[in-house]
DNA sequence: CCGACTTTCTCCTGTCTCAGGACAAAGTGA
DNA sequence: TCACTTTGTCCTGAGACAGGAGAAAGTCGG
C-alpha cells in the first residue's frame, strides 16, 4: 500500500509534469513550444522523467503532416486522494494525475463528533474505493476542513465549528495512516482551486469564489493562487457584520453575516416560517421530516412557495451587500458562488447580483461576471487533489 | 538633462541593486552571504555593475579583524523624483538612490484643475528642486494619483474625483517632460509601499494600509507585492456601504463610508456642529477663516472640544467597522493608519481599534497590531520614488 | 511509386554559468 | 614576529544549455 513516489527533480521537470496535468501537449516537439526551453534539453529532462516512471511513453500520435510523436504521458497508475470535509457531510474522491475522478463517495457525517471519528470514517471511505478497483494505493492525498489551517503543518486553529479538531495533527495522522504525502487546507479554498483548475474559474488570475454551506466562506486567489492570510483565517466573511447591532449571532457578536444566511441560518428561519403559518409549503414538509435544511426550502421555492422565495431573496440580498465590500475592496476578474446552497440557484444569484451591481463601484463591476460553480461537490475533492498534486508536482 | 541610465544586465545584478537600496551591507563578502551566488560569481556581476556605473566603490570600510572591504554603494549621483498628487494638495521630492529624502516641496491645489495644470506646477516644483541643488537631472519619476490607474500603460481610469484625468497619459506626458523613466499609480498604493520600505511595515509581508485625506483609501500588499485588482480599482473602500440605506453619498449611493467620515464629510460635520451651536470651539474657528477642515477639528479636540472628539470617535468607528470587515476577510499581519487626518492621531486610532477587536474574528485580530504610519506626507513620495526604483532596478 | 517537403526526435559540439579551492592581500592580537 | 581572521582574486572543472546537423518517419502531389 505505501508507494514510493519519485518526485521531480528540478523547476524545469515540475513545470513539465504540471503543463501535462493541466491538459497541455503530448509530444516532446509541442512541449518544447510552451515551456522556454530547447529540445536538447527538453529531451533530457524528459527521459529523466521516463527513468523515474513519472511519466510513461506509451504509442504513437497522429501524424501532423510528418513524423508521428509519441505521446509523453503522466503516470497512469498515480491515484490522488481528495477528501473534503464539510460541516454535515464527507467526500472522499479518487482521481488520477490529471485529477480526473475516478470515484466519487458522499457521506452524511458530523463534524463535531471529533477528528477520530471522522478518520475512520474517510479510511473506511478510502478503503471502499480501493476495493471498487479504481485504486491500489494512494500516491498522495489532500484534505479540506471547515475552518482555518496553519497551511504549512496543516494543523486546524480555533475552528469554530469544529471545537474539538483545534490544534489536532491532520496532517501527521492522515500521512501516517495512509503511507504518503498529505496537504490539509481550508475547504473553501480548496473549492476555489477545483473552480480554477477545471471549473469555471479557469483563466481568471484573480477571484473570489463564495461558498455557502452551513456557514458561509470565501476563497481568495491572487496571482492564480491561494491567498490564506497571516494566521490562515483570509475569508473567515461568515462573519463580518451585515447589520449594525442586528440579530445576534452564535459567535458572540451581533448581525452577522452568518445570523442572516447560510444553512443554518436559513433553515432555522424556514422552520420559524412554517410554525407561523407563513408558508404551508414549509409547513407541510416540517410536518413530514420534523426539522427543515437549505434542500426544503429550495425544494418550495422552486414549488413556487412565495415564503421560501423570499427567504432565499432576502438572503442573497444580505450575501450580496458583503460581497458588494468584497468586491469594491478586491477588484476581483470573477466571482463564483458555490456550496450546498447552489440547489437555491437563480433566485439567489439574482439577488446577490442585484446588490452587487448596484452597491459596489462601477469600474469594479463594470465586466465582473459573477457566476455559479461549474463542479457542485466536485470542486471541493478536486481542489484537494490538486493540493496535493502542486505539492508532488514540486521540486523534492 | 537627460540622462542615460544604466539598467542591470540580469537578475543577480537586480538583486545586487535592491538589497544595496534596502539597506543591505556594503562589502563583496557579505553581499554574497545575503544573496545566493558564489564569491566569484558575485565579483563578476559587481565588477560589471561598477563598469556601468550604477554602483561605485568608494574607500574602504574598518576592520572587522581582517583585510578591510571595499564599500560598495549605489551610484551616489542617481536622482529620483517622486510626486504624491493629493486631493488638494501636491507633493514632489528628491530621493538618492536609497529612496532617501534630498528634498522635499509641498503646495496646496486642487486637482480638479486637470492635468494640464497640475503638470505645470509639478514640473516648476522639480525645477525648483533641481535649482535648490539637490540634483542636476532625474534618472526616474514615480507619480501617484488619487484614483485609480491602468498599471501597465500608467493611465488613470475613471477617476471619481478627478474626472479632468481620466485617459490622460499621465505616464507618457511626464517621461516626455522630464526625459526619464516614468511610472505611476494610484496614491494610497505609494503610501503603503512607502511605510513598506522606510515605515512601519518593514518586516511585513501581507498588509492593509488605510489612508483617510480627502476621501479614503486602502493599499493592499500580498507577498510584499501591492495588489492592484482587475482593472487597478482594488482597496477603493471609501464607497463601501457603512450603513444600509444611509446618508446619501456624492457617488449615487446611500451609507457609504465616505458620506460618514474622511477629510470632505469630517469637515461638513465639522461646519454643521459649529452653525448648530454644538461647539463654540468650532464655531470661533468657522467665524475666523470662512471654513473648516480637518486640521481645525483636529486642533478643537486637543484642546478638549467634546462635539470635536466626538466627531472624530464616530468616524472612527464608522472607519472601524469598515476595516473589521476587511480584516476578517484578508487576515493582514499589520494595518497602518495614514493620511492628512492623522492629525486627530489617537483619537481615532483608539475608536478604530476598539471597533477592530470587537468586531473582527479573534483568530485574524489576536495578534493584530493597528498602528499610525510612520512617514507622514513623506509616504507617498518615498512609495513612488520606490516605485520607480523596482522599475529601474529590473532587468532591462 | 517517387521525390519534395514536413514534423519529430536524437546526437553532438561549443558557449556560458557557476561553485569552490588555492592563494594573495590586508588586517588583528598576543 | 607569528598565528589567525577576513576580504578579495584567479583558475579550473563540472554542469546547463542552445542550436545545428541529420536521421527517422510521416504526408502529399505528380
Amino acid at each position: 500500500m505505501r508507494r514510493m513516489t519519485a518526485r521531480p527533480a528540478n523547476a524545469h521537470q515540475a513545470r513539465l509534469l504540471r503543463l501535462l496535468r493541466d491538459g497541455g501537449p503530448n509530444s516532446r516537439a509541442q512541449l518544447g513550444d510552451e515551456i522556454d526551453l530547447s529540445r536538447s534539453k527538453l529531451a533530457v529532462e524528459i527521459d529523466r522523467l521516463l527513468e523515474t516512471g513519472l511519466v510513461v511513453a506509451d504509442g504513437l500520435a497522429a501524424s501532423r503532416g510528418g513524423r508521428r510523436s509519441h505521446n509523453i504521458r503522466l503516470a497512469p497508475g498515480l491515484r490522488l486522494l481528495g477528501v473534503d470535509i464539510g460541516a454535515t457531510s464527507v467526500d472522499v474522491a479518487v482521481t488520477n494525475a490529471e485529477l480526473e475522478i475516478l470515484g466519487h463517495l458522499n457521506q452524511p457525517m458530523d463534524v463535531r463528533e471529533g477528528p477520530v471519528a471522522v478518520f475512520e470514517q474517510v479510511l473506511d471511505m478510502a478503503a471502499k474505493l480501493r476495493a471498487s478497483g479504481v485504486a491500489e494505493g494512494f500516491d498522495g492525498a489532500g484534505i479540506g476542513v471547515p475552518g482555518p489551517v496553519r497551511f504549512p503543518e496543516g494543523v486546524p486553529v480555533a475552528p469554530p465549528i469544529m471545537p474539538g479538531w483545534d490544534g489536532f495533527p491532520v496532517r501527521e495522522a492522515l500521512s501516517q495512516e495512509l503511507g504518503c504525502p498529505v496537504m490539509v487546507d481550508n475547504d473553501v479554498n480548496l473549492m476555489a482551486m477545483g473552480e480554477q483548475h477545471a471549473g469555471v474559474a479557469r483563466s481568471v488570475k484573480d477571484f473570489l469564489c463564495v461558498k455557502i454551506g452551513t456557514g458561509i466562506g470565501c476563497g481568495i486567489v491572487v496571482g492564480g493562487e491561494v491567498y490564506r492570510g497571516t494566521t490562515g483565517s483570509a475569508g473567515d466573511i461568515g462573519h463580518i457584520q451585515a447589520e449594525p447591532d442586528g440579530r445576534p449571532c452564535a459567535c458572540g457578536n451581533h448581525g452577522c453575516l452568518e445570523a442572516y444566511f447560510g444553512g443554518a441560518a436559513l433553515a432555522r428561519d424556514a422552520e420559524d416560517a412554517a410554525r407561523d403559518g407563513r408558508s404551508a409549503e414549509l409547513a407541510a414538509r416540517l410536518e413530514e421530516v420534523g426539522s427543515l435544511a437549505a434542500t426544503d426550502v429550495a425544494a418550495a421555492a422552486s414549488a413556487g412557495d412565495a415564503t421560501a422565495l423570499d427567504l432565499i431573496r432576502e438572503g442573497g440580498t444580505r450575501t450580496g451587500q458583503v460581497i458588494a465590500g468584497l468586491v469594491s475592496f478586491f477588484n476581483p476578474g470573477l466571482v463564483v458562488i458555490g456550496g450546498g446552497v447552489t440547489g437555491l440557484g437563480h433566485t439567489l444569484l439574482a439577488a446577490i447580483r442585484t446588490q452587487v451591481y448596484r452597491q459596489s463601484l462601477p469600474l469594479a463591476t463594470g465586466n465582473l461576471p459573477i457566476v455559479l460553480g461549474e463542479l457542485g461537490p466536485a470542486a471541493g475533492v478536486t481542489g484537494a487533489a490538486r493540493l496535493i498534486s502542486d505539492h508532488l508536482f514540486s521540486p523534492a
